[in-house]
RNA sequence: CGAGGCGUAGCUCAGCUUGGUAGAGUGCUUGGUUUGGGACCAAGAUGCCGCAGGUUCAAAUCCUGUCGCCUCGACCA
C-alpha cells in the first residue's frame, strides 16, 4: 500500500514504537480509559458499541446453529475448581479469590471465574439424564477475571468480556463436529465481519487448554507480524464429565458419559481489529462493526442551505446506515482528523459548491480516496463504498500475512528469520515438546502457533532436532 | 516476580539540582471573525503538587515510608 501522509501528530507512528502507537490509538479513539485497578479497563461508549456489534453478529451465528444463552454465577467455590486436576493447575496461578463476605471470613474461598467449565459441569450433572437430553448447546456472554501480571487494554486485561460456549454430546463424532463447526464460525466471522484473515489449526500438546484433549485455534497476524490467539475451540472428550459424574442412559439402555466441548472469543478481538487494520492516523474499523459507518461533515456550516442539506441527507440515510452528522463548530479539518482517528470507514463531505451541483464527496478511510457522487445515487454508492472498505482492508491484511510468513528448513535458517523478520515461520516438527522449549529459548519467545489443517511438506526432518518430521507447524511470537 | 520510569489544572507536561506568591501548552466557558486537511482574535473559569510522617521560620522542591500507574523482561488456558 502507498504510504499515507501522517496528519495526526498526537499518535506515535507505528514504525517508531508499535506498543506506544497501540495505546495512543486506544486512548485517542476513545475506546477505553484506565481505571484505578491495575488491568481493569473502562470500556467507553465508542469501544462498547464495537463490542455490542460484535456480540450481535456472533450471537446470531450461534443461535442459527442451535445454541441457547444462559448465565452462570460469577463465583466458583474452591472445591469445585479442584475437581479436575489439569484444569486447576492451569488456572490456579491467575485466579482472584473472595475470602470475606461482609464482616465474616468465609469457610471456603470463592474464586472469581477465570472460565466456567466447572460451573457448566456441575449444572449439566443435574439436567442430563438421557440421550434425549442431548446435545446441550449452551453459551454465555459474561466477564471473567485472570490475575495477569502484564496487562494491556483489550489484548490482556485482568477482567475481560467474552462469550463461552459449553456443549455436551452423545458421541465423540458429534462433539468433534461441534468443535470444528464453532472454529469455522469464528473463521467466517473474522473474515466476513472483521475483515481479518487468519491461520487456523490445532494446538500442540504443550499449547493446549488446561484439561482439553484437543484445542483448535484461530491465529490472526497483527500488522507488525506478531500473532494473537484470536479464538479457541476445545474438545474435552469425557474427562471432565467423568470427574463430575455426568452420565446419561443411552439409546441401548447402557449408562454412558457425554462428550464435551467449549469455545470462546473475547474483547481481545477489538485489540486484533486495532492492530490488524489501524494505521498512523488511528483506528480503521471494518464497516460491519463500526459504530458509525458514515460521518457527514458539512463544509461552511453557516452558509445558507448547507446545514439543512446535511440534515436532509442524514434523515434519508439513517434507516439504512449508522450515520452521524457532525454539525459542531469545529473546523472541517479537525473533523476529518477526528473521525479518521476513530476509524469511521466512510466520510461524506457536503458544501455549497456540491449543493449547486447536486453532489457530495465520499472519502474512504483506509486509503483516503475521494469520489464525487451524485446525490441521486447516494445510498447505492455508500453501500458500494462500504464494501470497498471491507474488501480493501481484508486484502491489505492478507498481503501482510503472506508477506510476513516465511519458510525455514534448517535451525540456522529458522533462527535467522526469527531474529530478523517478524511474522510467522512455517517449519517441520518432530512432535516432541522438547523442541518447542528449545526453540522458545533460542528465539526469545517464538512458540508454535498451530498445526494447520492442510499441512505442506517442506522437508523430511524436524527443523530443531533433525529427527523425522511429523507435522508442519506455524511458529511465531504472540501477544 | 525482576529492572526502569512517572504521579503538579480535564489532558500533555515544566518547575525540584540551589526550599521563599502555583506555571505553560492544549482543552473548557463567553463573544466575534472563519470553514474543501487539526482556523484566528479577545475575555474568563480551573489546583489537597498521589498519600502519610519528618526536617525547617518556610516544603511541589530535602529526608523516610507508603500507595498507584506505565514500559520492558519473566510468566501467561
Amino acid at each position: 500500500m502507498a504510504k499515507q501522509q501522517k496528519m495526526v501528530e498526537d499518535i506515535t507512528s507505528m514504525e517508531v514504537d508499535f506498543a506506544k502507537w497501540y495505546t495512543d490509538v486506544v486512548k485517542k479513539a476513545e475506546l477505553v480509559d484506565y481505571s484505578s485497578v491495575k488491568g481493569c479497563m473502562i470500556i467507553r461508549p465508542y469501544g462498547y458499541a464495537i463490542w455490542e456489534n460484535i456480540q450481535a453478529d456472533l450471537d446470531k451465528r450461534f443461535k442459527a446453529t442451535g445454541h441457547e444463552n444462559v448465565y452462570m454465577p460469577l463465583l466458583i467455590p474452591e472445591h469445585l475448581l479442584q475437581v479436575e486436576k489439569d484444569h486447576v493447575e492451569g488456572f490456579a496461578p491467575e485466579v482472584a479469590w473472595v475470602t470475606q463476605g461482609g464482616e465474616e471470613t468465609l469457610s471456603e474461598r470463592l474464586c472469581i471465574r477465570p472460565t466456567s467449565e466447572v460451573l457448566f459441569c456441575e449444572h449439566y450433572k443435574k439436567i442430563i439424564n438421557s440421550y434425549r437430553d442431548l446435545p446441550k448447546l449452551y453459551n454465555q456472554w459474561c466477564n471473567v477475571m485472570r490475575w495477569e501480571k502484564t496487562t494491556r487494554p483489550f489484548l490482556r486485561s485482568s477482567e475481560f468480556l467474552w462469550q463461552e460456549g459449553h456443549t455436551m454430546h452423545e458421541t465423540k463424532e458429534e462433539a468433534m463436529e461441534e468443535t470444528m463447526q464453532q472454529l469455522r464460525t469464528y473463521e467466517d466471522f473474522y473474515r466476513d465481519t472483521l475483515a481479518i484473515p487468519a491461520v487456523t489449526g490445532r494446538k500442540t500438546e504443550k499449547e493446549k487448554f488446561a484439561g482439553a484433549l484437543e484445542t483448535y485455534t484461530i491465529e490472526p497476524m497483527m500488522h507488525n507480524g506478531v500473532a494473537l490467539q484470536g479464538g479457541t475451540s476445545h474438545y474435552f472428550g469425557t474427562h471432565f464429565a467423568e470427574c463430575f459424574g455426568i452420565t446419561f442412559t443411552g439409546r441401548d439402555n447402557t449408562q454412558q458419559v457425554p462428550h464435551q466441548t467449549s469455545w470462546g472469543v473475547s474483547t481481545r478481538m477489538i485489540g486484533a481489529i486495532i492492530m490488524v487494520h489501524g494505521d498512523d492516523n488511528g483506528l480503521v474499523l471494518p464497516p460491519k462493526i463500526a459504530p458509525i459507518q458514515l460521518v457527514i461533515v458539512p463544509i461552511a456550516v453557516h452558509k445558507p442551505g448547507v446545514l439543512e442539506k446535511a440534515r436532509e441527507l442524514q434523515e434519508q440515510l439513517k434507516g439504512q446506515f449508522r450515520v452521524k452528522l457532525d454539525d459542531s463548530d469545529n473546523s472541517p479539518g479537525w473533523k476529518f482528523a477526528q473521525y479518521e482517528m476513530k476509524g469511521v470507514p466512510l466520510r461524506l463531505e457536503i458544501g455549497p459548491k456540491d449543493i449547486e451541483n447536486n453532489q457530495c464527496v465520499l472519502v474512504t478511510r483506509h486509503n483516503r480516496e475521494k469520489t464525487f457522487v451524485s446525490l441521486d445515487e447516494l445510498p447505492q454508492m455508500i453501500e458500494k463504498k462500504l464494501q470497498e472498505v471491507h474488501d480493501g482492508i481484508y486484502q491489505r491484511a492478507l498481503e501482510n500475512l503472506k508477506e510476513k510468513t516465511s519458510v525455514a528448513t534448517t535451525l540456522d535458517e529458522f533462527l535467522d528469520i526469527a531474529q530478523n523478520k517478524p511474522g510467522f515461520i512455517k517449519a517441520m516438527w518432530c512432535g516432541d515438546s522438547a523442541c518447542e522449549d528449545k526453540i522458545k529459548d533460542l528465539t526469545n519467545g517464538v512458540k508454535s502457533r498451530c498445526i494447520p489443517f492442510e499441512e505442506e511438506h517442506l522437508s523430511d526432518t524436524c527443523v530443531c532436532c533433525g529427527k523425522p518430521a511429523k507435522h508442519m507447524v506455524y511458529w511465531g511470537k504472540q501477544y
